[in-house]
DNA sequence: TACCGCTTGTGAACGTGTGCACAAAGTCAG
DNA sequence: CTGACTTTGTGCACACGTTCACAAGCGGTA
């Protein structure tokens, strides 16, 4: 029931952010080509936004450094990236680097952080303050990107009006006041699984149109509301795999000498 | 300086599960072409990878409520994934469906967890027992899916010997002989970001070879060592990118209707 | 001004992953 | 046993993302 979609992370591309099948079924070109800005954003492939995130750290460390300009080469290996790729990711934001020296740390982090939507806050509301919730709430380093977390709710009586992290606890009923009131547009969900999808369905009433989830279930949301989920089993799980794999390899090459067989 | 390699996670390949450089300049096809099992298991995609991973929780609630067999287009939905992906993901484990019926929950199940090594524990150590930590180690999730966690560590002198989640803390000193003690195989860095790298450092000279990073720094290591990081002000960014890219789309909208142009 | 060396920006090739659509293969009723 | 129906497994085409390689462009130098 409802509008069943994966949520995207950065594991594959799921349904990509596909026009509406009202509009493609419109096969006339639409009025003028290109508004501009909007076109370019729509263009940026999700896999490049996330690094674009990335690189927006690595250049203001760099800048507290005291860093002016910084070349694709340098800037790609701190980011653990290709140059190439690097390149391509901030050509899809424009062209703002100098041929034969390099960008202008300031100047691409302005640009970066216009293209991500960093230049307004964003405020952040997290439900279920358990072992999780107390962590973001504490969390420092969110405040200080842009996102600061301006409301926590939970339904635990011995929770509510408590302050964590230095704002009290709201019970989940209040979450389309509180929201309203606070002009929250990112909810974190670090409540119990079963709980996670009901949590969802509130704050989606309340307005909220982007979810972090830390849940581990797959939640149902309408298509205008985006979903990012981080799953620390999954994360162990392929990590796991990789363990296998090589004791795997292992194993095949313990295998191949034993049948006597020399190789290289 | 080292393996410079970036950090693979579901964004994007990077550099792909590349051969050694000594392999490729070997052009002789090597001895007895697949060892079965290995070169299975090398074939799937990492994405695919961590979608077994989600099938998997999927298929255990299932199991619990009873049922038996499944087909792929329940599997799929109950998942958030396409069903032909769903039925692609499985071909790459092997063949346990049946025609016209669907799959056996149990079957599915232990295949699974042979793909991906679950069928071993993985001892997991954590290092940095701040706010995350504590989450972490406290977290009843892990134990219950094969990650037991069996080592702590942190620096603070008031944290050493203060059991957190029914363990002791351990100074990172100790990491070496603890890890060796215990066959630590993953281990999870939440320490402060400038603290990361030299923490990761002595993980890999414990012998850890999977490493699930908190902090938000690209981590440098040897090509053995696989890392995945976890960064939530990437997410949070990336999910600001959508509310800006939707901002756009709507501003992008009215100017088109005060264009007087009607289109639709 | 003309040249040289350096770095960007990007066209094009490539590889990987996704989704469609259907043959193959099974179940079940009669 | 046959035929209708269901669902898997996969070949294929396509889309997306990555990487290569190089022309274009800039600053510095003679
Ligand atoms: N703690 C971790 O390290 C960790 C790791 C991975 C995943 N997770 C996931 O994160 C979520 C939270 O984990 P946790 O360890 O903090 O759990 P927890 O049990 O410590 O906390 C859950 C909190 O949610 C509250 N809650 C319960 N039902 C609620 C509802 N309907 N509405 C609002 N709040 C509600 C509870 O009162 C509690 O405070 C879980 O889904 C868990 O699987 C946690
Ligand atoms: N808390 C969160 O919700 C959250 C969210 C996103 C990212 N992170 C990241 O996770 C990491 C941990 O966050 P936190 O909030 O738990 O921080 P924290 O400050 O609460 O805890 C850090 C812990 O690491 C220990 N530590 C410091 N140096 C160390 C070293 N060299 N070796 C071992 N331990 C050391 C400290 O003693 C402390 O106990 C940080 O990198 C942070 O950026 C945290």
């Amino acid at each position: 029931m409802a509008a069943q979609r994966g949520q995207r992370n950065g594991v594959g591309g799921d349904t990509p952010p596909a026009p509406t099948a009202a509009e493609i079924t419109t096969p006339i070109p639409r009025v003028a080509e290109v508004p501009a800005a909007r076109e370019r954003a729509r263009a940026i492939p999700e896999a490049a936004v996330a690094r674009l995130a990335v690189y927006l750290r690595v250049l203001s460390a760099m800048q507290e450094q005291g860093a002016v300009t910084v070349s694709s080469e340098e800037l790609s290996a701190a980011a653990g990236v290709n140059s190439a790729k690097l390149r391509k990711d901030l050509s899809y934001i424009g062209s703002y680097g100098t041929r034969g020296v390099g960008y202008e740390v300031t100047v691409l982090i302005e640009e970066i952080e216009r293209i991500l939507g960093l230049t307004r806050k964003h405020s952040v509301a997290v439900v279920g303050i358990g072992n999780l919730g107390h962590a973001l709430a504490n969390y420092g380093g969110f405040p200080g990107r842009g996102f600061p977390v301006s409301a926590l709710f939970d339904v635990d009586p011995d929770l509510v009006g408590v302050p964590v992290g230095g704002i009290a606890v709201h019970h989940i009923d209040d979450i389309p006041a509180v929201c309203a009131e606070r002009e929250v547009s990112i909810g974190v969900i670090a409540t119990p699984p079963p709980a996670a999808q009901a949590v969802c369905d509130r704050l989606v009433e309340a307005g909220v149109q982007c979810i972090l989830n830390f849940a581990p279930v797959v939640l149902q949301v309408p298509d205008h509301v985006e979903v990012r989920k981080v799953d620390l089993a999954v994360e162990l799980q392929v990590l796991s795999f990789h363990v296998a794999r090589r004791a795997d390899d292992a194993a095949a090459m313990e295998g191949r000498q034993v049948n006597g067989m020399v190789v290289s």
